[in-house]
DNA sequence: CCTGGCACTCTGTCCCGCCGAGTGCCAGCG
DNA sequence: CGCTGGCACTCGGCGGGACAGAGTGCCAGG
């Protein structure tokens, strides 16, 4: 167990390292922070940590930084989540305020986001799973031909078309919508297999086939839907990355245009509350000098997506993450007015 | 007027230049070029050259780079456009083709021109202005609440919610429903403010308002759309850029992420046939040290949107103007088919 | 357990000199 | 008149050496 004033120490020196970008030494420690100790002190103590694994020193005879484990140590112990101030959330609240609809909703808590942690932000777009069927329009576009349209309660709409096995009259389709509606409208997208499971049987011989291939088409889109799509920004912060640039932002680059690996790392995060992945704690390779922040966010007090921000494990994380929830939160407020 | 000669210097050197990424010198030309003159004469040439504007050097006694004026004379007159290979066009169709939806053909259409340029690439979704009304669906959420779903025949689907000045019933809604889509449908959304104009007087009284607040959304919806999206990919090409690089990277991330900006230079761009916007001819000062080679594609002989890459003023240019011209004509098929 | 002192180790940087690539110019040649 | 070889010059890049500064580890004393 660490003493009470190494912990300071480490403290003290992500603090700085985080406000430097530079190697903090044991005399620079105790000018900027007066821990009421010597250098020579601060040297032992600095010896102990680096022991414990929590810093490193770049090369013999440098100042030390803070390792993976340092930093997780400072997130899990030693620093709180800084809350925006009262104009700050007055200006994420005004900001998104003004969103139209729910792309803008994204696209506007992208730009927050990374405006407020000059970092990389992304937003996954509300899931459907945890979301609810607001309405099931059925359109003919030619006797065997319908247009499938999904209308969620988050606003979202997804279309599929649907070739039917026989011609299918205006009535049937008439009645099918409204049976349809009458079983999905309002409920969640998990429990419609459930629900529409029978229904073909009350349906004319004839009209089966087709009932179950619509049945089928809009189960499908369920579940082909939870490809769930994000959206990312401030991929121009990356430049404040560091020196030994290419190297560092080129797999970052490459993880972030690969929805697939940043959709896993959302997902591989915590199901509720703020989840902080350091370094090589995210399982992709290319994200082993990056940090990432995240969090749920939803319209009820249950969370349909996640949002975060990825950004150098030298990052400031207090802030980030204060950042990260107060725009999730908000975020959330205007899902549930929608 | 340049002799013959000159001009084959001028292309030796963005050809070599383009290759090595370091500036090149009279020798070099003349050993990996048989211009049949010796380096002499060559440098001659070159002092010519440089006096007309086409090359510089970057400091006394370096070889020369080509300037702005200088791609653009290689572009229009020393270069034609490189085609595609046989399998390059077949890997290029067969992967276009497995596009399941319109999204997904611009997803893929992005990877795969970002893939072939090694550069970052830009698609333009098909804009609505030249495309035509699938259906128009009007669906009832509350009494005074209309859901407005505009489907469009490149599978694009758009809504809006409409608050009506009063209740509005069922029959009433069917009624406007049919009458719209029987005017509409299948024909070009710039045509539609005309066509529905009269709409609202086959109306009651009491519902003209709100037909007149439906329509009037509808064509909201139509020009609103007009700010159209685009999709990016291949940013991690941008590492491949130069030595200096977070000063040239930084107002490229920021600019593509500036949609305004990315529409609005192709929208500069001419509407038909390929357009090379190379270096200082970008109106947008972050892309001066860029190049932008865009073309129009579409599903018929017409063009409906654009795509393009961006990438350093030394690129390969007939080889990205090749890549860029058959991913738009196979995309135009992809299109045309759907 | 903390402190001041001391010797040691590195890195980053500046300076210098050299090398090589490239140039411009000129006189000569076909 | 245009091409060529030769020549003197310029300049950036690179390697070596010296130096300063920051930081460390360790030790003896309070």
């Amino acid at each position: 167990m660490l003493s009470e004033r190494r912990l300071q120490v480490l403290r003290a020196i992500v603090q700085d390292y985080v406000g430097t970008e530079e190697p903090v030494g044991s005399k620079a420690l105790t000018e900027r922070h007066n821990l009421g100790v010597s250098p020579a002190t601060v040297r032992n103590d600095m010896a102990a940590l680096e022991d414990e694994g929590y810093i490193a020193q770049p090369h013999t005879s440098a100042g030390r930084i803070p390792t993976d484990k340092g930093y997780r140590l400072f997130v899990d112990k030693l620093a709180g989540v800084k809350p925006m101030s009262a104009p700050e959330r007055r200006a994420i609240q005004n900001f998104l305020d003004g969103a139209v609809d729910l792309d803008d909703v994204v696209a506007r808590t992208v730009r927050l986001l990374a405006q407020l942690t000059r970092q990389v932000a992304v937003v996954q777009y509300p899931s459907l799973t945890r979301s609810t069927v607001r309405h099931v329009e059925l359109l003919s576009l030619a006797p065997a031909r319908v247009m499938l349209v999904l209308i969620t309660d988050t606003g979202r709409v997804e279309q599929r078309m649907v070739d039917c096995p026989a011609p299918f009259g205006e009535a049937s389709l008439a009645d099918l919508r409204a049976r349809l509606n009458s079983r999905v409208a309002g409920r969640r997208f998990t429990d419609v297999p459930r629900l529409v499971e029978d229904l073909p049987e009350g349906f004319d011989v004839e009209d089966r086939g087709t009932v179950a291939t619509v049945l089928s088409t809009l189960l499908e889109t369920l579940v082909e839907e939870n490809e769930e799509r994000l959206m990312i920004g401030g991929t121009a912060n990356l430049t404040r990355f560091g020196h030994d640039f290419p190297l560092t932002i080129r797999p970052v680059l490459e993880a972030l245009e690969e929805q697939v690996v940043l959709l896993k790392l959302l997902g591989e995060a915590g199901d509720s509350g703020m989840t902080v992945r350091i370094g090589h704690e995210n399982a992709y390779e290319g994200l082993n000098s990056t940090s990432v922040v995240s969090v749920g966010y939803g319209s009820g007090g249950e969370a349909v997506a996640k949002l975060g921000v990825v950004g150098p494990t030298r990052m400031d994380y207090p802030g980030t993450m204060g950042a990260v929830r107060a725009v999730a939160r908000y975020v959330g407020q205007i899902l549930a007015e929608s």
